[in-house]
DNA sequence: GTGGTCTAGACCACC
DNA sequence: GTGGTCTAGACCACG
């Protein structure tokens, strides 16, 4: 329904699902009080086991990005939003910043590591047009 | 001759010694010919176990930045300082460019994203001229 | 004549719905022959599935609470209200007990027990002022 | 080593570990440093699944009571005696604090009330003086 | 129909 | 040896 899965690549697969979920609340796809595809259905669409769906579920619970509705499966929690963007947010600064340390102790100076970044972003800009 | 050992921090112990010796490589501090010390007394002053620096040692080798001499142990390889400065690099643009990546899926437009590498720089630098 | 059903709290809903009935026949809300709202009213006004309410009314039946009137539905039984008194009280004093227990187990002494007591309920009265 | 679960009784297998490695932490028997037993120890020791022990496990490192010593299991965290005591403490005032409002709620006074308190306090004295 | 729990057993990375 | 991940399949409570 709105996400794809890639089984190889070190990320456990229950964690790619959390991210997927976050990340579509974050972007707004997925809004507060909205209900959720079911366990069995996730797990039938991105054919993996119910169990690897039922516990990113569970984590997102953990992190009161879903609620259930008794009987009714899950919903997004009310304040997802807010939880959601500060956390990708978060996330990026806090690798980006790791990234650009690295780079620091690798002797490259600022000037270097500016043109990189400005390259990369060319690239990713060019990779989404073509998508 | 090594420092920094984490062995809380998500990376494994013996990626983390791998990295020290390439980055003393990379940073001419360990220069081919030279010879490194023996996985005792490694483990001995990291206080970690012998089988995680010989694992460390045998991924040198293959990565062709140790070699061993006969009966002598491991010393830096001829062409280690190439592979290792020019692995450095493309480790920082690799992680550089999932890093962008993953902000652009964020939504986050370039502007957006410069105006983060700008601050995490000069913080960055900030930093360092206070060490 | 019912209030308050809860659908995030812990509590499944057709236990709520039997609590309420019982608290209303418990302190004379509901009286021994008065004829009970049929299962599709009070799912209506709870705003919930006639089927959980079904089931608290079959468990009502079950703990003698409530009887069938030959085609007109359900009533308070004869011995509902004594039931009911001396169920609520078993219910409060097997709680108290588990959690006496438990502080006990947790190594505080009876003092420290009792302050808490009195501080509780202290507080529950002034909420209970208020409203 | 230092538990017994109990198989029945409502509460979840891996909820029952994690309170009772809480409460050791709590009591003392745990000490921030410690060692924890092994996952498949434990479950050896409890007759029940590996599985289940591990999902306590990892509940307990997201609520900071344990944390992983590469390699060499996990121990008990250094702010986890703070934390339990903490936990221990509220669970039982939230407890407390529902009990006694529901007791209110059934119209019983303050002195009824604290006469039920007494009677299940001294009864609990008893017992334990006992064992 | 929904999610939650538990079991059993396989495979992996790390030390 | 350690924990972590994943699969498969059974059973339960709730609506």
């Amino acid at each position: 329904m709105f996400f794809a899965i890639d089984p190889a690549g070190g990320v456990p697969l229950y964690e790619q699902v959390v991210r997927q979920v976050k990340f579509a609340v974050a972007g707004q796809v997925l809004k507060p009080g909205e209900r959720v595809p079911s366990v069995r259905e996730v797990a039938r669409q991105l054919a993996i086991n119910p169990n690897t769906v039922a516990r990113a579920y569970r984590q997102l619970q953990a992190d009161d990005v879903l609620e259930p509705v008794r009987g009714m499966g899950l919903q997004v929690a009310g304040g997802a939003l807010g939880i959601c963007q500060r956390e990708r947010l978060d996330l990026i600064r806090r690798r980006l910043r790791e990234v650009l340390l690295e780079a620091r102790q690798s002797r490259l100076d600022g000037s270097e590591i500016r043109e990189l970044v400005e390259r990369e972003l060319d690239q990713a800009e060019k990779e989404e047009v073509q998508s």
